[in-house]
DNA sequence: GACGGAATTT
DNA sequence: AAATTCCGTC
């Protein structure tokens, strides 16, 4: 809960492991992958599609590659969207360590829970001077 | 399939 | 800045 920031993540009381909840703030900029992808992880119409790992942590499995680069296409207006595309978009979270990719394990990526949360809860968002954007995700 | 460079788009 | 598009390489 940093003011000003475009996203917002909470524990799910009694939900089954990992559980996390993001939402974007009401008039806020163009969703991002990685918001959707746990957007479509929290919800239980789409456990065919793609679904958490049971075990390690964060770790998601995309069942069906081209119904989630479907979905996405048309969330973004992008009708030509493709697994091809959306798989090069998540390896550009690679080096922004919010995800890495389970090495061995088709269609397996694991988030990096540890280092979203800090960039999410960055505290010196909490002694940021008047006027001064926090760090956006 | 997975990776990452490069040019381009929004 | 965050993808999207395209593509050569392994």
């Amino acid at each position: 809960p940093v003011a000003g920031c475009t996203s917002v993540i909470g524990y799910i009381p009694g939900a089954p492991p990992p559980a996390l909840a993001v939402r974007s703030s009401p008039g806020s900029r163009q969703i991002q992958l990685w918001h959707f992808i746990l957007e479509l992880l929290q919800k239980e119409e789409f456990r065919h599609v793609i679904a958490w790992q049971q075990g390690e942590y964060g770790e998601f499995v995309i069942k069906d590659p081209d119904e989630v680069a479907r979905l996405w296409g048309r969330r973004k207006c992008k009708p030509q969207m493709n697994y091809d595309k959306l798989s090069r978009a998540l390896r550009y979270y690679y080096n922004k360590r919010i995800l890495h990719k389970t090495k061995g394990k088709r269609f397996t990526y694991k988030f990096d829970f540890s280092h979203l949360l800090l960039l999410l809860w960055d505290p010196r968002s909490l002694c940021r001077p008047p006027g001064m954007p926090s760090q956006r995700l």
